[in-house]
DNA sequence: CTATGTGCAAAGAGTTTGCAACGCC
DNA sequence: GGCGTTGCAAACTCTTTGCACATAG
């Protein structure tokens, strides 16, 4: 599958590249699967996929790579539940909805939600970011 | 130990009569211990603080009780890393700080944070909460 | 050529489950 | 007395580690 003409994204090695991270086949396939594929993704969820391309790379090699690319900041990881670690291509700061009965992780559109911090930092401390997922439920009649 | 005098929580008892929860003997200690004790405590910390008061509780029972507590709305789950699940005696709405550096948990006081929705809802769901956690490292000169 | 990355299998941590005995109401 | 709860150990899931081989630059 060539880089697709339609396509807007960076080109895995290019991506790469710019992070200053070491070009080998398994990180471009992986980096190419990220670019083009949902923007959220689980280690596992990955791993699978690959197989199922028959690109299959070894579990240990995926998390390997996916915690290099969070490390690097090419990927987000998000925390949701204690289930699985999801992994955002996008990176740039934004809010996230997380539907608890069905696990979908979806993007909260930029200017969706508004949010500003007025406390002091603790003291000798400094900010990362901010993670913030607006929990949902899908709409039932009754609950227990 | 008796219930504090100089506390001003609610017994244990009470607040588990006032959820509907059966009371036993195992549920009142960890009550007692989630009243008094800090506001932030990992499912293990609690089996290991029990254990040290010499009241050894199953380690099961404290994660099926703390899970319980949780899905009746005495606690509230906080999830930051995928080392450990959080449970905050605090259930009203609030952000919190989480230094990675250290793994401390701690509240940011109401107002600290401002944070208001203007997205819609996706179709068939509705909002059970908002979790926001200001993600924190310790002060360094130089960063890798 | 040397440092790094990969694959595989096995370990590891935190959490959950199955089942018999026990306790609350 | 009946149903719900506890304790214990074993199981489970996701993730990481150790080591020999392969690969990038």
């Amino acid at each position: 599958m060539e880089v697709g003409l339609s396509s807007v994204v960076a080109p895995p090695r290019a991506w790469l590249e710019a992070h200053k991270i070491r070009i080998t086949e398994q990180r471009l396939r992986i980096a190419e699967l990220l670019l083009v594929g949902e923007q959220h993704v689980s280690a596992d969820a990955l791993v699978r996929r690959l197989a199922s391309r028959g690109e299959g790379i070894a579990r240990a090699t995926v998390y390997n790579t996916l915690n290099l690319f969070a490390d690097e900041g090419l990927v987000r990881r998000v925390f949701v539940d204690r289930e699985r670690v999801y992994f955002d291509t996008r990176v740039a700061p934004h809010a996230h909805f997380y539907n608890v009965d069905t696990g979908e992780l979806t993007d909260i559109a930029p200017g969706g939600l508004r949010c500003w911090r007025l406390a002091d930092l603790p003291a000798g401390t400094s900010e990362l970011d901010i993670d913030i997922v607006v929990r949902l439920q899908n709409a039932r009649s009754g609950r227990s």
